[in-house]
RNA sequence: GGAGAGCUGGCCGAGUGGUCGAAGGCACUUCCCUGCUAAGGAAGCAUACGGGCUUAAAUCUGUAUCGAGGGUUCGAAUCCCUCGCUCUCCGCCA
């Protein structure tokens, strides 16, 4: 949410810096929200400091044994008009608040300008790709005589489910181990278990709810709703909702191993085949809330904690700072990391890392006591670290060798009993 | 599933219709005194959103907030209703 301060001031530097990402902020309808709210508010405000007043005097008066009729009297009509302004204002300022709900956040000035993912920048590119010397086989045919089953899991649940069976799911689940080892081992992240059903309060605080309810998938409980969490930065996030952290327990860094649950109601059509878009896989997460100040060095910094799984696991990649029309709905900036996958002969999007500054912040009321002791919103941060499944993609297609079998990489090994080669 | 208790400021805790944004304590900040591994004294110390002034801030001023929402009333932390959450006991249970 921004700063609707922000929006009082400056309208236009605000409206002209959404364009840039391709939203089109409703100014005239802002406007004419603000200028009924300010002359009901003030109107509203001071009705009620009258009431007040006159109700302190009747206390005064009666605690005297003075007769109150007069001053009753006085008070006797302010009611029907105090209720129709406070009703009004209420309805204007929810009104408003929806409005800024479905604002999304402004880029970061460093952010490249463009309309769309043909416009983000490459920002480096690691590892070189592997030269095959056979016809390479895309991850579906990799996996699946290894115990990739596609057909199983539409069965069990429909399309874009999958089951695994055997070394696959033992190479998915060493994945995830060594990702959060690695996470909180080397990187400094505090390892958490996180509920994946949360209510609509914390999807609003970070930025899913009300925009993007249709992306979710909710289940009815008692009189309301749970939804299943579409990435753990949600739970994680919502730690310090409502919260005021003091100064010295800045930066936190906290990452969670969990499943990612996405209705994806936008994208049917999109990459079918295999396990590139499911509505559940597994996501290690990285979350920091951090200093306002330090949230551009965080962001640069989580990018490297991504990165350090994919060069440990010798899979080639490329960095891409997203355009200002490609970024997600909270981020102010983004780098996506993109693997490289043999069979589609491109780098697909295994991580993505966002700094949402005060975004979300703002709605989560999530604060810290800066220096002079007042209570500040705090920047907060998210990141793959990586897609779990993803991974396990790339994995299969780079490391598969020609007799059908596929490699484990070195640091796998491990956590898959020594084993060398899925075959 | 059954029965009961509770939810007040950073924390503890008083407050059952009227000068209550809320006593007292702890913690914290500043100052004073003393002097050494401590003690005493004074003051300050919630948040949000408006309005006025201002380049801005501070200050000033108003409103709201005692789990949430609604109601009664001139006036609600206090009375009534609905909901949420926490805890205790019983039952069930991985």
């Amino acid at each position: 949410m921004l700063d609707i301060q922000l929006l009082r001031n400056d309208l236009e530097g605000v409206v002209s810096r959404l364009q840039k990402r391709g939203f089109t902020l409703d100014s005239a309808k802002f406007t004419a929200l603000e200028l009924e709210r300010k002359t009901v508010q003030t109107r509203t405000q001071d009705l009620q400091a009258k009431r007040n007043n006159t109700s302190k005097q009747i206390g005064i008066a009666k605690s005297k044994g003075e007769d109150v009729s007069a001053i009753m009297a006085e008070v006797a009509g302010l009611g029907d008009q105090l209720k129709a302004d406070e009703a009004r204002l209420s309805e204007l300022q929810t009104e408003l608040q929806n409005l800024l709900l479905n604002v999304p956040n402004l880029p970061h000035e460093s952010v490249p300008p463009g309309e769309s993912e043909a416009d983000n920048v490459e920002v480096r590119k690691v590892g070189t790709p592997r030269v095959f010397d056979f016809a390479v086989k895309d991850h579906a045919d990799v996996g699946a005589p290894l115990g990739l089953d596609f057909d199983t899991g539409a069965k069990l649940s429909g399309a874009r489910f999958t089951l695994m069976r055997g070394q696959i799911a033992k190479l998915h689940r060493a994945l995830a181990q060594f990702m959060i080892d690695t996470q909180t081992e080397q990187h400094g992240y505090t390892e958490c278990y996180t509920p994946y059903l949360v209510n609509a309060e914390t999807l609003v605080g970070t930025g899913q709810l009300p925009k993007f309810e249709a992306d979710l998938f909710s289940l009815a409980h008692n009189d309301s709703k749970l939804y299943l969490i579409p990435t753990s930065e949600v739970t994680l996030t919502n730690t310090v909702r409502d919260e005021i952290v003091p100064l010295e327990a800045l930066p936190i860094k906290l990452t969670a191993h969990t499943p990612c649950f996405r209705s994806e109601a936008g994208s049917y059509g999109r990459d079918t085949k295999g396990m590139i878009r499911q509505h559940q896989f597994d996501k290690v997460e990285m979350v920091q809330i951090v200093h306002p100040e330090k949230s551009d060095e965080a962001l640069e910094q989580m990018v490297g904690h991504a990165e350090n799984i994919l060069k440990a696991l010798e899979l080639p990649y490329r960095v891409v700072a997203l355009c200002t029309g490609d970024m997600g709905f909270g981020a102010a900036k983004t780098y996506d990391l993109e693997v490289w996958l043999p069979a589609q002969n491109t780098y697909r999007e295994i991580s993505s890392v966002s700094n949402c500054e005060a975004f979300q912040a703002r709605r989560l009321q999530a604060r810290f006591r800066n220096e002079n002791g007042k209570p500040e919103l705090v920047h907060t941060l998210n990141g793959s670290g990586l897609a779990v499944g993803r991974t396990l993609v790339a994995v299969l297609e780079n490391y598969q060798n020609a007799d059908g079998s596929v490699t484990v990489p070195t640091v796998l090994r491990p956590y898959m009993n020594n084993l060398q080669v899925l075959s």
